[in-house]
RNA sequence: CGAUGGCAGAUGAUCGCUGGCGAGUCUCGCGUUGGCGGGACUUGCUGGAGGAAAGUCCGAACACCAUACGGCGGCAUGCCGCGUAAAAGACGCGGGCAUCACGGUUGAAAAACUGCGGUGACGGAGAGUGUCACAGAAAAGACACCGCCGGUUCUUUGGCAGCAAAGUGCAGGCAAGGGUGAAAAGGCGAGGUAAGAGCUCACCGCUCGCGGAGUAAUUCGCGAGGCAUGAAAAACCCCAUGCGGUGCAAGACAAAACAGAGGAAGGGCAGCCGGCCCGUUUGAUCCUCGGGUAUCGUCGCAUCACGGUCCCGCGACCGCGGGACUGGGCUCUCGUCCCGCGAUUGCGGGUCGGGAGAGAUAAAUGAUCAUCCCGGCUGAGAAAUUGGCCGGACAGAAUUCGGCUUAUCGCCAUCAAAAU
RNA sequence: GCCGGUGUAGCUUAACGUUAGAGCGACUGAAUCGUAAUCAGUAGAUGGAGGUUCGAUUCCUCCCGCCGGCU
């Protein structure tokens, strides 16, 4: 097991294919708030949880769009050992979250992590 | 304001992402040992967005498609020269011509000459088809509304009469003037005429020829012709020249299941046929094979299929593979020196030396904080100075390169006679 | 990433290069006790910027938006 202090993210813990976004999709419990959409499945026997992020053309240009989702990896980053294990999350963000803070962007997700029963 | 060129905030701390090269621990597979290959975790060194990476508007490399040739069609280009991989297929530089604006000189003016700058998709309307609304007589083989001119019929008036004047009708001549229009069939002046007309003449324009200058576009001079040639080809079109198509999601490789082909073994399994033993045959089983896929990948693809020396492994040598060091080529950049052009800045070329050379694939190059820097607003202070707030753009590689276009807060350097 | 198509009133659509029309909708008025239907009328548009042309929705160039195809 890894220590504690080590904040490590690498692809390994994210969701890269599209058959993996399709199973969140389906099986997945959806929370929705005003900056993001968040969806959680369970997976059984998986470890620690896996996190994918989607960004699309509606945020905006193409530096919008890299803003915003470094933005959410490194938010999901800095809180990944206050997860919960065998889950498989998807972040999608909306319109309003390519002209949002960092700091909104962090009360969004830990209010919709905490929702959706993936922190504690 | 403008033109040209350059820069694209800096430093640090903490936590990360991704490429490359290693190290350690654990573990899996293969192998008789040495070892080889992979995975997980920890960790070290090192590289990591742009001037437009953008739009995908041109062009090229590269790859595949019948080594793709000819014709039709289609598209592109279109004054001249030079540069570049790039004929007129991108672009840049210089020149020519046209046109526009402004300035200067001459002039009473019109205009002419000249300077600086802007613009130009700048072959052909002397091959054909079509178009030119409204207005206007007429809009393209010119025409005649008003008008001008002489002839003639009739009427009126004057006159003794020949005749003259006015009006009117008819058949003619003319295109000067008026008016319309975006545009009216060479311009202007003189002669000429009934009135007129390139009908004739001078000048200008146009066309052709000859000669000079220039690499050429073109231009200058002389001579001739005699007005024929309205606009528009970013209408169709004609002429000349060029272009095969598709695009890295190009394409190459590896590769399961199912189906297929060939074979084997055994009479061990199931079915069919013949009444049965048994035989035939089909399927299943096992092996092999080729083609094409799913999925997951590898390469293409990160400056170069370059050279030398040494070491290691296989190996008698040759050779092959790997590693270390070193040298070279290419591109960019910095410095030094030299050469050519130029009055200087500079431009072009070369010698020597230093530095650099991103590469993912749900897609790296970041987040937070602090200090400083730059710009704007503002408070305190006599000043030096100091405090607060806001802002630091446009924008993110995706096969590579040369251009073009578009976006862009600002800062720096140089230039800027006049006009705008 | 690569390659195509398209843009006219609020919506659906017309328009040989010479005044941008139509239907539905909106608004105003008439009529009705009132509403609808009906009748009369009004406003409203060529995605943007340049260029060619006497004149551009139309022809050309560059941008902008929208839609689609290719693993």
């Amino acid at each position: 097991m890894k220590r504690a202090s080590s904040f490590s993210f690498p692809k390994q813990r994210r969701l890269t294919r599209p058959s993996e976004y399709e199973r969140v999709k389906r099986d997945g419990l959806v929370r929705r708030g005003k900056l993001l959409m968040l969806s959680a499945a369970t997976v059984e026997n998986s470890g620690r949880s896996r996190v994918g992020f989607i960004t699309s053309r509606r945020l905006g240009s193409a530096v919008a769009r890299n803003r915003v989702r470094r933005r959410l990896r490194e938010i999901v980053r800095r809180h990944q050992h206050d997860l919960r294990q065998d889950f498989w999350i998807v972040i999608v963000a909306r319109r309003d979250a390519a002209t949002a803070s960092y700091r909104a962007l962090e009360d969004e997700w830990l209010r919709l992590a905490k929702r959706a029963s993936i922190l504690p």
